[in-house]
DNA sequence: AATGTAGCTTGCATATTGCAAGTGAAAAGT
DNA sequence: ACTTTTCACTTGCAATATGCAAGCTACATT
């Protein structure tokens, strides 16, 4: 368990009120899940993602996501522009999060049946595991 | 299982991605929090919870979760003025994603150490099925 | 050297939020 | 009965956030 934040002022104690402040918008959840499950890493690959997020908006949430211990930023050794984005600890707890929200939504809206909802039914611990694990591999180069 | 509605034109099919259009701002989740936990029903509970919401955003608030179909108004039998809201099977649907999001934030942030928190904690399953029996006797009289 | 690419920033129009005050209908108090 | 409160909002307006298109800078490629 990594160390917490002191808090900034918030506007109320509850645990749920720092996650709806941290992540209650419309597309800090959808860069996460971008990361998450579809192993994107770049500006660019955020920037194509089907919802069509605007520059800006786009840098500005990475900067807070980044503020908030979600994500990390490193530049790539083999090429000075680029910057690649990866999930934190603290990001990564929040698979079970993202997992329930589209379950939800599956489950309550017709939404593209994708693979991935099928997946999440079929066995949601499992899910997790393997999102775990596949994270932990990539990660291995930073703690080796 | 309920109906699933026809969804409105969306950014895209993505199931959380429906999630956060219909939930992710920075009020709805308190509001059913508020809800689910803490068994208020009226708008000036609403409104006198800790994060002070402002009336005017929580009036389009509810109008937004009850056009969604996740909480559902009544006028009060026994008092004109009133409004009851209450969550609906949709709305319950949503306890284990407040959960994981209690869990996430008591876990990575420093928050108010909240009876809650221990109890979704020590036995999530258990908690989830304690809200479900209060909400199933809340409606009792509905079904009846 | 010229062209392309990645990750942004800037300017500006529009939309959303937040604050304070006000409204109308129903209930309670006198 | 009539005055005051309560309840669920609405309105006006300033501040903030969002979205779009274009531009910019540091690399990288040809």
């Amino acid at each position: 368990m990594p160390k917490k934040k002191p808090a900034p002022k918030r506007r109320s104690g509850c645990p749920l009120n720092a996650s709806v402040e941290m992540l209650g918008d419309r597309w800090s959840l959808l860069i996460l899940r971008d990361m998450m499950i579809r192993g994107y890493r770049s500006f660019n690959e955020f920037l194509q993602s089907d919802e069509k997020i605007a520059s800006n908006i786009l840098a500005d949430r990475l900067r807070r996501l980044e503020s908030y211990g979600i994500i990390a930023t490193e530049r790539d050794a083999s090429d000075g522009r680029k910057v690649i984005y990866s999930l934190t600890a603290k990001g990564i707890d929040l698979a079970p999060v993202l997992t329930e929200m589209v379950m939800w939504a599956a489950r309550h809206e017709e939404t593209g049946n994708q693979p991935l909802v099928r997946q999440m039914q079929s066995g949601k611990e499992q899910f997790l595991a393997a999102v775990r694990q596949r994270w932990a591999k990539e990660r291995s180069h930073l703690t080796a």
